[in-house]
RNA sequence: GCCCAGGUAGCUCAGUCGGUAGAGCAGCGGACUGAAAAUCCGCGUGUCGGUGGUUCGAUUCCGCCCCUGGGCA
């Protein structure tokens, strides 16, 4: 039976990406960004986003069409990546990346929640601000208990989600989140892929590839980033700061390398808590090659 | 060679007026619904340099030895 779809998932420096492109030679499919940071143009090498030799070999859709100096969230990856799939002709589909949360918005669905301003955000950031985090989540509990039941009040992130969302919408977070929406995969026939590497070669291949990023113009980018808002999700890539704190003079190059390539390390632990978690049922391999599909109308 | 300071967790260190020890970082496990490369939760993993002595009991006190750093020669 045909696929209608591939993913594959795997932490970060696995390989997934070059294990796309070959499938997609092979079977004449396309490639799309599941990752959230490879969605930005400023930072090609900064985020290992394919190359243009890379995309040369086969159509790379979602990546680099966004700028870091605007927001980007799931949200917005939900409906471009809705909009990409009318685009294809018939073409296969092959997700790629490591941020399970878009991966979630392909294969469950999230909630569908107006889009909060914002302007509201930064108000709910100045709220918790001035009262300290205990107050101000002392006053979610008040509007949305639900969430405030299931959140810490350390969580500033999921805090201020939750505040602006009921702050913006009259709604709890907990209500929005009840109204899950269509997964966008929805009904198709899909061939899943968490591809994971053994611990100690993982660990190997994030300290190598930091070190070619370091190479190939990584402070390049870093430093066309200079002054690039500490709010914005973009501001997170891994060792962007690091790097803007060597052109400071603030720490050297061999530090910023280390402390980059442990936040990578880190990072990859936290995808592989989600991916043995949520997506048990995949075929995991570990090694590229392992990758493969049957071919359309072959055999079942 | 002498003097001083120090050798405690993977790293940096605290501590025990003698009852086998704890922080940060690293690490490990987990959560995750519009910032997710984010954010948050949990877990101490150890011949307390070695050896002899004192003691009911030594990582702690004493002797000797080894190692590291600094000073004097």
């Amino acid at each position: 039976m045909a696929h209608d779809a591939v993913l594959i998932a795997g932490p970060t420096a696995s390989g997934k990406s070059g294990a796309a492109i070959a499938l997609a030679e092979r079977i004449g499919g396309v490639v799309v960004n599941a990752d959230s940071m490879q969605v930005y143009r400023e930072t090609r090498i900064l985020t290992a986003r394919p190359s243009a030799a890379d995309e040369d070999r086969a159509p790379h859709l979602l990546y680099g069409h966004a700028s870091a100096r605007e927001p980007y969230s799931v949200g917005h990856y939900q409906s471009d990546v809705t909009a990409v799939l009318k685009q294809l002709d018939g073409r296969t589909p092959i997700f790629v990346g490591g941020t399970g949360l878009y991966f979630s918005v392909l294969t469950d669905g999230i909630a569908e929640i107006p889009v909060i301003p914002a302007a509201t955000r930064a108000k709910a950031m100045a709220l918790r601000e001035h009262l300290g985090a205990e107050e101000f989540f002392a006053e979610l509990a008040k509007r949305d208990p639900q969430s405030a039941a299931r959140l810490n009040a350390t969580d500033t992130q999921r805090t201020l989600r939750a505040y602006e969302v009921f702050e913006e919408t009259g709604k709890p977070l907990s209500y929005w989140q009840t109204r899950k929406g269509k997964p966008v995969l929805d009904g198709l026939h899909l061939a899943r892929f968490v591809l994971a590497p053994d611990r100690a070669e993982l660990h190997r291949r994030i300290d190598a590839r930091f070190e070619e990023m370091v190479v190939n113009g990584a402070m390049d980018e870093a430093v066309a980033l200079e002054g690039l808002a500490p709010t914005l999700p973009a501001a997170k890539i891994l060792g962007l700061r690091e790097l803007q704190d060597v052109h400071h003079r603030k720490r050297t190059l061999a530090e910023a390398t280390t402390l980059a390539q442990t936040a990578t390390r880190q990072y990859a632990k936290r995808q592989m808590t989600w991916f043995r978690k949520r997506m048990k049922d995949w075929a995991w391999v570990s090694d590229a090659n392992d990758i493969s599909i049957a071919p359309a109308g072959g055999a079942p």
